[in-house]
DNA sequence: GACAAAAGTCAACGGCTGTTGGCAAACATG
DNA sequence: CATGTTTGCCAACAGCCGTTGACTTTTGTC
Protein backbone atom coordinates (compact mmCIF):
# COMPACT_ATOMS: atom_id res chain seq x y z
CA UNK A 1 0.00 0.00 0.00
CA UNK A 2 2.63 2.18 0.83
CA UNK A 3 5.26 1.59 -1.65
CA UNK A 4 4.88 1.51 -5.15
CA UNK A 5 3.72 -1.04 -7.24
CA UNK A 6 6.25 -1.28 -9.36
CA UNK A 7 8.77 -1.42 -7.93
CA UNK A 8 10.50 -5.22 -7.12
CA UNK A 9 10.63 -6.32 -3.11
CA UNK A 10 12.89 -3.64 -1.06
CA UNK A 11 14.62 -5.58 1.71
CA UNK A 12 12.29 -3.54 4.20
CA UNK A 13 8.67 -4.73 2.29
CA UNK A 14 6.67 -6.70 4.41
CA UNK A 15 5.39 -9.73 2.92
CA UNK A 16 1.60 -10.77 3.76
CA UNK A 17 2.62 -13.78 4.95
CA UNK A 18 4.82 -12.13 7.71
CA UNK A 19 1.44 -11.35 9.63
CA UNK A 20 0.03 -14.57 9.62
CA UNK A 21 3.30 -15.65 10.72
CA UNK A 22 3.87 -13.25 13.54
CA UNK A 23 -0.10 -14.26 14.65
CA UNK A 24 0.74 -17.57 14.88
CA UNK A 25 3.98 -17.54 16.61
CA UNK A 26 2.04 -15.33 18.96
CA UNK A 27 -0.61 -17.52 19.15
CA UNK A 28 1.80 -20.44 20.05
CA UNK A 29 3.43 -18.70 22.74
CA UNK A 30 0.31 -17.96 24.29
CA UNK A 31 -0.64 -21.94 24.36
CA UNK A 32 2.45 -23.21 24.75
CA UNK A 33 3.03 -21.25 28.08
CA UNK A 34 -0.77 -22.03 29.20
CA UNK A 35 -0.46 -25.48 28.41
CA UNK A 36 2.39 -26.82 28.04
CA UNK A 37 4.50 -28.52 25.10
CA UNK A 38 2.24 -31.83 25.00
CA UNK A 39 -1.51 -30.02 26.07
CA UNK A 40 -1.04 -27.48 23.13
CA UNK A 41 -2.36 -28.42 19.77
CA UNK A 42 -1.69 -27.16 16.52
CA UNK A 43 -5.32 -27.02 15.54
CA UNK A 44 -5.58 -24.98 19.04
CA UNK A 45 -2.95 -22.49 17.96
CA UNK A 46 -4.45 -22.29 14.67
CA UNK A 47 -7.72 -21.56 15.78
CA UNK A 48 -6.32 -18.70 18.32
CA UNK A 49 -4.62 -17.53 15.42
CA UNK A 50 -7.71 -17.56 13.21
CA UNK A 51 -6.64 -19.24 9.84
CA UNK A 52 -6.40 -23.13 9.50
CA UNK A 53 -3.83 -26.19 10.95
CA UNK A 54 -2.22 -26.49 7.13
CA UNK A 55 -0.93 -23.14 7.47
CA UNK A 56 0.90 -23.81 10.42
CA UNK A 57 2.57 -27.01 8.60
CA UNK A 58 3.92 -24.40 6.06
CA UNK A 59 4.95 -21.68 8.23
CA UNK A 60 7.26 -24.46 10.71
CA UNK A 61 7.17 -27.70 9.02
CA UNK A 62 5.85 -29.58 12.55
CA UNK A 63 4.78 -28.95 15.68
CA UNK A 64 8.38 -29.41 17.28
CA UNK A 65 9.77 -27.05 14.83
CA UNK A 66 7.03 -24.44 15.69
CA UNK A 67 7.73 -25.13 19.37
CA UNK A 68 11.81 -24.31 18.36
CA UNK A 69 10.53 -21.08 16.79
CA UNK A 70 8.10 -19.59 19.93
CA UNK A 71 10.81 -20.59 22.15
CA UNK A 72 13.56 -18.54 21.26
CA UNK A 73 14.56 -17.00 24.79
CA UNK A 74 16.92 -14.05 25.60
CA UNK A 75 17.30 -13.03 29.06
CA UNK A 76 19.03 -9.88 28.65
CA UNK A 77 20.91 -9.94 31.25
CA UNK A 78 22.25 -6.61 33.05
CA UNK A 79 26.31 -6.42 33.11
CA UNK A 80 26.72 -6.08 36.58
CA UNK A 81 30.21 -4.99 36.32
CA UNK A 82 28.55 -1.18 36.66
CA UNK A 83 26.50 -1.81 39.96
CA UNK A 84 28.35 -1.82 43.58
CA UNK A 85 29.44 -5.71 44.38
CA UNK A 86 27.58 -5.51 47.78
CA UNK A 87 24.10 -4.67 45.43
CA UNK A 88 24.81 -7.31 42.67
CA UNK A 89 22.29 -9.87 44.28
CA UNK A 90 19.76 -7.61 44.82
CA UNK A 91 19.93 -6.35 40.80
CA UNK A 92 20.29 -9.48 39.32
CA UNK A 93 17.34 -10.60 41.23
CA UNK A 94 15.07 -7.86 40.25
CA UNK A 95 15.76 -8.17 36.47
CA UNK A 96 14.38 -11.91 36.81
CA UNK A 97 11.14 -10.60 38.85
CA UNK A 98 10.55 -8.00 37.18
CA UNK A 99 10.86 -10.18 33.70
CA UNK A 100 8.16 -12.09 34.80
CA UNK A 101 6.24 -9.38 36.57
CA UNK A 102 5.87 -7.18 33.36
CA UNK A 103 3.80 -7.71 30.42
CA UNK A 104 2.22 -10.69 29.60
CA UNK A 105 4.46 -11.01 26.09
CA UNK A 106 7.75 -11.21 27.72
CA UNK A 107 7.81 -14.36 30.28
CA UNK A 108 9.12 -16.90 27.45
CA UNK A 109 11.05 -18.55 30.20
CA UNK A 110 7.77 -19.75 31.92
CA UNK A 111 6.71 -21.25 28.58
CA UNK A 112 10.07 -23.09 28.23
CA UNK A 113 10.31 -24.26 32.04
CA UNK A 114 6.42 -25.49 31.65
CA UNK A 115 7.81 -27.31 28.35
CA UNK A 116 11.24 -28.41 29.29
CA UNK A 117 9.79 -30.26 32.49
CA UNK A 118 8.62 -33.12 30.38
CA UNK A 119 9.92 -32.54 27.29
CA UNK A 120 13.53 -33.54 26.15
CA UNK A 121 14.33 -30.93 23.68
CA UNK A 122 12.56 -28.14 25.82
CA UNK A 123 14.75 -28.55 28.28
CA UNK A 124 18.15 -29.13 26.21
CA UNK A 125 17.25 -25.39 25.14
CA UNK A 126 16.26 -24.21 28.59
CA UNK A 127 20.23 -25.95 29.07
CA UNK A 128 21.51 -24.03 26.58
CA UNK A 129 19.96 -20.45 27.44
CA UNK A 130 21.70 -21.46 31.19
CA UNK A 131 25.02 -22.25 29.80
CA UNK A 132 25.26 -19.74 26.84
CA UNK A 133 23.66 -16.56 29.27
CA UNK A 134 23.92 -17.22 32.80
CA UNK A 135 27.57 -19.36 32.91
CA UNK A 136 29.26 -16.32 30.07
CA UNK A 137 28.33 -13.47 31.85
CA UNK A 138 29.73 -14.71 35.11
CA UNK A 139 32.54 -16.24 33.66
CA UNK A 140 33.47 -12.41 33.25
CA UNK A 141 33.94 -12.37 37.04
CA UNK A 142 35.38 -15.90 37.97
CA UNK A 143 37.28 -19.05 36.43
CA UNK A 144 34.76 -20.88 34.41
CA UNK A 145 34.76 -23.58 36.81
CA UNK A 146 33.42 -21.27 39.76
CA UNK A 147 31.12 -19.79 37.10
CA UNK A 148 29.12 -23.40 36.50
CA UNK A 149 29.33 -23.96 40.10
CA UNK A 150 27.60 -20.24 41.06
CA UNK A 151 25.27 -20.43 38.07
CA UNK A 152 23.81 -23.73 39.30
CA UNK A 153 23.34 -22.45 42.49
CA UNK A 154 21.51 -19.24 41.33
CA UNK A 155 19.55 -21.30 38.71
CA UNK A 156 18.45 -23.39 41.43
CA UNK A 157 17.19 -20.39 43.23
CA UNK A 158 15.62 -18.40 40.73
CA UNK A 159 13.96 -21.35 38.51
CA UNK A 160 12.89 -22.37 42.30
CA UNK A 161 11.11 -19.25 42.80
CA UNK A 162 9.38 -19.02 38.96
CA UNK A 163 8.44 -22.81 39.53
CA UNK A 164 6.77 -22.01 42.94
CA UNK A 165 4.99 -19.05 42.54
CA UNK A 166 4.10 -19.12 38.62
CA UNK A 167 3.35 -22.67 38.09
CA UNK A 168 2.45 -24.47 41.44
CA UNK A 169 0.86 -21.02 43.22
CA UNK A 170 2.33 -22.49 46.04
CA UNK A 171 0.61 -20.05 49.09
CA UNK A 172 4.00 -18.90 50.71
CA UNK A 173 5.42 -17.55 47.45
CA UNK A 174 2.32 -16.48 44.79
CA UNK A 175 0.69 -14.36 47.39
CA UNK A 176 3.74 -12.30 48.23
CA UNK A 177 4.43 -8.57 47.18
CA UNK A 178 7.61 -8.90 44.41
CA UNK A 179 9.62 -6.13 46.57
CA UNK A 180 8.99 -8.73 49.66
CA UNK A 181 10.41 -11.53 47.74
CA UNK A 182 12.90 -9.84 46.77
CA UNK A 183 13.94 -8.71 49.91
CA UNK A 184 13.96 -12.17 51.65
CA UNK A 185 15.76 -13.62 48.42
CA UNK A 186 18.56 -10.99 47.82
CA UNK A 187 21.20 -12.39 50.40
CA UNK A 188 20.81 -15.67 48.90
CA UNK A 189 21.64 -14.80 44.96
CA UNK A 190 24.24 -12.17 46.40
CA UNK A 191 26.01 -14.76 48.53
CA UNK A 192 25.47 -17.24 45.64
CA UNK A 193 26.82 -14.73 43.40
CA UNK A 194 29.97 -13.20 45.31
CA UNK A 195 30.52 -14.62 48.66
CA UNK A 196 32.78 -17.18 49.84
CA UNK A 197 31.71 -21.11 49.38
CA UNK A 198 32.84 -23.64 51.04
CA UNK A 199 35.80 -26.31 49.30
CA UNK A 200 34.71 -29.26 46.81
CA UNK A 201 35.80 -32.69 47.81
CA UNK A 202 38.45 -32.97 45.13
CA UNK A 203 37.32 -33.91 41.41
CA UNK B 1 -16.24 -50.48 47.28
CA UNK B 2 -12.64 -51.40 48.85
CA UNK B 3 -14.02 -53.25 51.74
CA UNK B 4 -14.15 -57.15 51.61
CA UNK B 5 -17.06 -58.76 51.01
CA UNK B 6 -17.03 -61.99 52.84
CA UNK B 7 -16.52 -61.57 56.33
CA UNK B 8 -14.85 -65.06 56.78
CA UNK B 9 -11.17 -63.84 55.25
CA UNK B 10 -8.92 -63.19 57.94
CA UNK B 11 -6.82 -59.89 58.29
CA UNK B 12 -3.66 -61.23 56.90
CA UNK B 13 -5.02 -62.89 53.87
CA UNK B 14 -4.10 -61.58 51.04
CA UNK B 15 -6.59 -61.45 47.77
CA UNK B 16 -4.65 -62.63 44.52
CA UNK B 17 -5.77 -59.29 43.32
CA UNK B 18 -4.12 -57.53 45.33
CA UNK B 19 -0.95 -58.62 43.67
CA UNK B 20 -1.66 -57.06 40.23
CA UNK B 21 -2.97 -53.96 41.96
CA UNK B 22 -0.06 -53.43 43.37
CA UNK B 23 1.94 -54.09 39.96
CA UNK B 24 0.28 -51.87 38.19
CA UNK B 25 0.58 -49.14 40.86
CA UNK B 26 4.69 -50.20 40.88
CA UNK B 27 4.29 -49.26 36.96
CA UNK B 28 2.49 -46.67 37.26
CA UNK B 29 5.16 -44.60 39.42
CA UNK B 30 7.86 -45.41 37.08
CA UNK B 31 5.88 -44.00 33.88
CA UNK B 32 4.31 -40.74 35.75
CA UNK B 33 7.52 -40.06 37.02
CA UNK B 34 9.38 -40.81 34.31
CA UNK B 35 7.40 -39.17 31.48
CA UNK B 36 5.19 -36.98 33.83
CA UNK B 37 0.87 -37.52 33.55
CA UNK B 38 -0.09 -36.68 30.08
CA UNK B 39 2.66 -38.85 28.45
CA UNK B 40 2.31 -41.46 30.65
CA UNK B 41 -1.07 -44.00 29.12
CA UNK B 42 -3.08 -46.44 30.42
CA UNK B 43 -1.87 -48.77 27.87
CA UNK B 44 1.74 -48.26 28.49
CA UNK B 45 1.51 -48.96 32.18
CA UNK B 46 -0.63 -52.11 31.74
CA UNK B 47 1.73 -53.41 29.35
CA UNK B 48 4.50 -52.77 31.83
CA UNK B 49 2.28 -54.49 34.19
CA UNK B 50 1.60 -57.21 31.98
CA UNK B 51 -1.80 -57.36 32.22
CA UNK B 52 -4.70 -55.94 30.41
CA UNK B 53 -6.06 -51.96 29.75
CA UNK B 54 -9.01 -52.66 31.48
CA UNK B 55 -7.90 -53.43 34.70
CA UNK B 56 -6.80 -50.55 35.50
CA UNK B 57 -9.90 -49.09 34.81
CA UNK B 58 -11.75 -51.75 37.17
CA UNK B 59 -8.88 -51.01 39.83
CA UNK B 60 -8.68 -47.44 39.65
CA UNK B 61 -11.89 -45.80 37.95
CA UNK B 62 -9.89 -43.40 35.68
CA UNK B 63 -6.45 -42.58 35.03
CA UNK B 64 -7.09 -39.53 37.28
CA UNK B 65 -8.03 -41.91 39.91
CA UNK B 66 -4.48 -44.11 39.21
CA UNK B 67 -2.72 -41.42 39.34
CA UNK B 68 -4.37 -40.04 42.69
CA UNK B 69 -3.58 -43.47 43.75
CA UNK B 70 0.31 -43.12 42.96
CA UNK B 71 1.24 -39.75 44.31
CA UNK B 72 0.35 -40.20 47.78
CA UNK B 73 3.31 -38.58 49.28
CA UNK B 74 4.62 -38.41 52.76
CA UNK B 75 7.46 -36.17 52.96
CA UNK B 76 8.65 -37.58 56.52
CA UNK B 77 10.07 -35.01 57.62
CA UNK B 78 12.38 -35.09 60.82
CA UNK B 79 11.64 -33.75 63.79
CA UNK B 80 13.93 -30.74 63.89
CA UNK B 81 13.34 -30.61 67.71
CA UNK B 82 16.28 -32.86 68.23
CA UNK B 83 18.47 -31.49 66.27
CA UNK B 84 20.71 -28.26 67.47
CA UNK B 85 19.74 -25.21 66.24
CA UNK B 86 22.78 -24.23 64.19
CA UNK B 87 22.44 -27.36 62.16
CA UNK B 88 19.05 -27.19 61.10
CA UNK B 89 19.09 -26.34 57.49
CA UNK B 90 21.75 -29.19 56.86
CA UNK B 91 19.94 -31.10 58.56
CA UNK B 92 16.57 -30.38 56.47
CA UNK B 93 18.41 -30.30 53.15
CA UNK B 94 20.13 -33.75 53.62
CA UNK B 95 16.85 -35.32 54.27
CA UNK B 96 15.47 -34.33 50.97
CA UNK B 97 18.64 -35.07 48.98
CA UNK B 98 18.87 -38.56 50.48
CA UNK B 99 15.41 -39.11 49.14
CA UNK B 100 15.84 -38.02 45.72
CA UNK B 101 19.35 -39.42 45.54
CA UNK B 102 18.49 -42.93 46.84
CA UNK B 103 16.40 -46.01 45.98
CA UNK B 104 14.42 -45.29 42.93
CA UNK B 105 11.27 -46.13 44.42
CA UNK B 106 11.34 -43.38 46.72
CA UNK B 107 11.04 -40.35 44.21
CA UNK B 108 7.38 -39.96 44.22
CA UNK B 109 7.84 -35.94 44.56
CA UNK B 110 9.38 -36.12 41.85
CA UNK B 111 6.92 -37.98 39.74
CA UNK B 112 4.46 -35.37 41.47
CA UNK B 113 6.50 -32.60 40.35
CA UNK B 114 6.71 -33.28 37.24
CA UNK B 115 3.01 -33.95 36.26
CA UNK B 116 2.53 -30.70 38.61
CA UNK B 117 4.31 -28.27 35.94
CA UNK B 118 1.30 -29.08 33.38
CA UNK B 119 -1.69 -30.94 35.42
CA UNK B 120 -3.16 -28.72 38.07
CA UNK B 121 -4.97 -31.22 39.79
CA UNK B 122 -0.99 -32.62 40.48
CA UNK B 123 -0.53 -29.02 41.66
CA UNK B 124 -3.26 -28.75 44.34
CA UNK B 125 -1.98 -32.09 45.24
CA UNK B 126 1.41 -30.90 45.44
CA UNK B 127 0.40 -27.42 47.18
CA UNK B 128 -1.40 -29.45 49.79
CA UNK B 129 1.77 -31.65 50.24
CA UNK B 130 3.77 -28.26 51.21
CA UNK B 131 1.09 -27.29 53.00
CA UNK B 132 -0.06 -29.90 55.63
CA UNK B 133 3.72 -31.12 55.74
CA UNK B 134 6.32 -28.48 55.60
CA UNK B 135 4.22 -25.72 56.33
CA UNK B 136 2.80 -27.34 59.42
CA UNK B 137 6.55 -28.69 60.68
CA UNK B 138 7.33 -24.85 60.51
CA UNK B 139 4.14 -23.96 62.80
CA UNK B 140 5.82 -25.64 65.73
CA UNK B 141 8.60 -23.18 65.52
CA UNK B 142 7.43 -20.14 65.03
CA UNK B 143 3.79 -18.39 64.23
CA UNK B 144 1.46 -19.64 61.29
CA UNK B 145 2.12 -16.81 59.20
CA UNK B 146 5.43 -16.85 59.59
CA UNK B 147 5.92 -19.92 58.99
CA UNK B 148 4.17 -19.93 55.72
CA UNK B 149 6.61 -17.53 54.68
CA UNK B 150 10.14 -19.37 55.72
CA UNK B 151 8.02 -22.63 53.84
CA UNK B 152 7.63 -20.67 50.97
CA UNK B 153 11.30 -19.72 50.64
CA UNK B 154 12.51 -23.60 51.48
CA UNK B 155 10.19 -24.46 49.21
CA UNK B 156 11.39 -22.19 46.30
CA UNK B 157 15.36 -23.67 47.43
CA UNK B 158 14.36 -27.12 47.79
CA UNK B 159 11.95 -27.51 44.52
CA UNK B 160 14.79 -25.30 42.69
CA UNK B 161 17.54 -28.10 43.41
CA UNK B 162 15.56 -30.89 42.35
CA UNK B 163 14.13 -28.80 39.33
CA UNK B 164 17.25 -28.14 38.19
CA UNK B 165 19.11 -31.37 39.56
CA UNK B 166 16.41 -34.37 38.26
CA UNK B 167 14.62 -32.69 35.96
CA UNK B 168 16.59 -30.94 33.86
CA UNK B 169 20.01 -31.82 34.35
CA UNK B 170 21.76 -28.73 34.51
CA UNK B 171 25.07 -28.92 34.33
CA UNK B 172 26.34 -26.81 37.67
CA UNK B 173 23.89 -28.88 39.37
CA UNK B 174 23.26 -32.52 37.71
CA UNK B 175 26.59 -33.59 38.09
CA UNK B 176 28.11 -32.16 41.38
CA UNK B 177 28.81 -34.70 44.29
CA UNK B 178 25.61 -34.51 46.75
CA UNK B 179 27.49 -33.71 49.75
CA UNK B 180 28.92 -30.55 47.97
CA UNK B 181 25.66 -29.57 47.07
CA UNK B 182 24.82 -29.57 50.60
CA UNK B 183 27.75 -28.15 52.15
CA UNK B 184 26.79 -24.66 48.98
CA UNK B 185 22.59 -24.23 50.19
CA UNK B 186 22.92 -25.33 53.71
CA UNK B 187 23.61 -21.49 54.63
CA UNK B 188 20.63 -20.93 52.06
CA UNK B 189 17.83 -23.49 54.01
CA UNK B 190 19.50 -22.08 57.93
CA UNK B 191 18.59 -18.64 57.18
CA UNK B 192 15.44 -19.44 55.85
CA UNK B 193 14.50 -21.79 58.81
CA UNK B 194 15.75 -19.48 61.87
CA UNK B 195 17.51 -16.52 60.57
CA UNK B 196 16.32 -13.31 61.05
CA UNK B 197 14.23 -12.02 57.81
CA UNK B 198 13.50 -8.36 56.59
CA UNK B 199 10.27 -6.48 58.27
CA UNK B 200 7.23 -7.42 55.29
CA UNK B 201 5.82 -4.31 53.89
CA UNK B 202 2.08 -4.00 55.83
CA UNK B 203 -0.48 -6.39 54.71
C1' DG C 1 -6.05 -8.78 -19.23
C1' DA C 2 -2.81 -13.05 -18.96
C1' DC C 3 -0.21 -15.58 -16.15
C1' DA C 4 2.48 -17.46 -12.26
C1' DA C 5 3.49 -17.47 -7.61
C1' DA C 6 1.92 -16.93 -3.03
C1' DA C 7 -1.62 -17.54 0.57
C1' DG C 8 -5.34 -19.90 2.27
C1' DT C 9 -9.22 -23.57 2.53
C1' DC C 10 -10.99 -28.21 2.75
C1' DA C 11 -11.32 -33.02 3.56
C1' DA C 12 -9.11 -36.89 4.73
C1' DC C 13 -5.36 -40.38 6.31
C1' DG C 14 -3.52 -43.31 9.99
C1' DG C 15 -2.49 -43.51 14.72
C1' DC C 16 -2.99 -43.19 19.52
C1' DT C 17 -5.98 -42.11 23.39
C1' DG C 18 -9.36 -43.11 27.55
C1' DT C 19 -13.06 -45.80 28.25
C1' DT C 20 -16.78 -49.46 27.88
C1' DG C 21 -19.27 -53.88 27.74
C1' DG C 22 -19.41 -58.63 26.70
C1' DC C 23 -17.50 -63.02 27.35
C1' DA C 24 -14.14 -66.76 29.03
C1' DA C 25 -11.27 -68.89 32.64
C1' DA C 26 -10.12 -69.48 37.88
C1' DC C 27 -11.73 -69.93 42.07
C1' DA C 28 -14.12 -70.61 46.43
C1' DT C 29 -18.16 -72.30 48.54
C1' DG C 30 -22.69 -75.01 49.19
C1' DC D 1 -21.06 -81.24 40.83
C1' DA D 2 -23.54 -76.73 40.77
C1' DT D 3 -23.10 -72.21 42.26
C1' DG D 4 -21.82 -67.40 42.19
C1' DT D 5 -17.96 -64.42 42.48
C1' DT D 6 -13.63 -62.85 41.32
C1' DT D 7 -10.12 -62.08 37.78
C1' DG D 8 -8.91 -61.54 33.34
C1' DC D 9 -8.83 -60.88 28.07
C1' DC D 10 -10.75 -59.23 23.76
C1' DA D 11 -12.81 -56.12 20.54
C1' DA D 12 -14.68 -51.99 19.79
C1' DC D 13 -16.47 -47.11 20.46
C1' DA D 14 -15.77 -42.18 19.81
C1' DG D 15 -12.56 -38.48 19.95
C1' DC D 16 -8.50 -35.87 19.27
C1' DC D 17 -4.01 -35.69 17.35
C1' DG D 18 -0.13 -34.34 13.68
C1' DT D 19 0.26 -34.33 9.09
C1' DT D 20 -0.70 -34.46 4.00
C1' DG D 21 -2.27 -33.38 -0.67
C1' DA D 22 -5.45 -31.43 -3.80
C1' DC D 23 -7.97 -27.52 -4.65
C1' DT D 24 -9.47 -22.37 -4.75
C1' DT D 25 -8.61 -17.57 -3.95
C1' DT D 26 -5.73 -13.63 -3.71
C1' DT D 27 -1.76 -11.07 -5.11
C1' DG D 28 1.96 -9.20 -7.88
C1' DT D 29 4.34 -8.84 -12.42
C1' DC D 30 4.56 -8.64 -17.43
Amino acid sequence: MTAGTSATAAPGRERKSDRTRAAILNAARAQFQQHGYDRTSIRAVAAAAEIDPSMVMRYFGSKEGLFAAAAHVDLQLPNLGGVPVRQRGQALLEHFIRRWEGDLSDDVLVLLLRSAVTDERAAQRLQAVFQEQLVDTLSRMSGPEEALRRAGLIASQVLGVALGRYLLRLPGLADRPPADLVADLAPTIQRYLTGRLPATTKQ
